[in-house]
DNA sequence: TATTGTTATACTCTATAACTATA
DNA sequence: TATAGTTATAGAGTATAACAATA
């Protein structure tokens, strides 16, 4: 056998199948590749993908509490809970308490948390160049913005 | 308090956030609206978004095999086969002997799953147009076509 | 030796509902 | 009444590893 059986069916080239025409399918294939190969980025034991995320929020808006975090993130605040845990157990981050409201916590980078945070996100700019090779500069751009648009009409 | 407390965190206007830079960030945002809508837009007793995809292939390519299937759409074989069971126990496709291969199954849209996908596919078009309303047609294909780009780079 | 379909299993991420302590 | 943090739980969706039947 020369060719597989697969090969019989027409597939990405070709014939214009009726989920390549839906953005919903395309993002779905595009967001596994990229998180997928990210997680892998930021290696074994590193952060999460949404705990990058987390952090990244948490040290450039210090003393933000969860609720308003995960508002920012767009998760529940009791997601939020393990993904704080996390960040707190490898002591990037501290729970802290606020004055003036009991119920409150603060979220307060560490020195460590900082240092970390920068890491990875070097680490994400590396891992998007790298495998966004194919799309210039100003295609990542227009990208983004296309994204950021589908949010802003959100309920 | 005129002002809730994360008022005080600049947020998508005016800062610009480490996060919103990312390629990888904003496609889980769009992702997870797009997906959540379209979900919805189905129905409660509806396919779930990955039957629909593969409802989608199977229609399109009628006799293709699960192992197949399973590589057009980019996952895994094992995770097909509770996708195939929902399609056969909802009379949209049957598992038939292939004559030459006493391996494989060939997957046959039924009538109704014909017309289930015709539906289906109909509804995803509507919920895209009104959910992307944001965009313009163009916009919506360059979308596409950055999205498919980066397919294009997977090992 | 390799492939097809399958099962068992685990992991990640998410959401809902209910609770407590505060406000 | 409403909010902050938390727990328990469930539901999608994914992957890996192993197996029997077949090529």
């Amino acid at each position: 056998m020369t060719k597989s059986n697969d090969d019989r069916h027409p597939d990405a080239e070709g014939f214009q199948q009726d989920l390549e025409g839906l953005v919903g399918y395309n993002l779905k294939r595009a967001y596994m590749i990229v998180q997928s190969d990210f997680r892998i980025a930021l290696g074994v034991d590193g952060l999460s993908t949404r705990a990058f995320s987390a952090l990244s929020i948490a040290v450039q808006f210090p003393n933000i509490t969860q609720s308003a975090l995960s508002r920012i993130l767009g998760i529940e605040r009791s997601g939020l809970v393990a993904i704080v845990d996390d960040l707190e157990a490898r002591g990037l981050l501290l729970r802290s308490r606020i004055a003036g409201d009991r119920r409150a916590q603060a979220l307060v980078p560490t020195v460590a948390g900082k240092k970390s945070y920068q890491a990875a996100l070097d680490t994400a700019h590396k891992h998007e160049k790298s495998l966004l090779s194919s799309l210039t500069a100003a295609e990542r751009e227009v990208l983004i913005s296309l994204l950021q648009k589908i949010r802003k009409n959100e309920d």
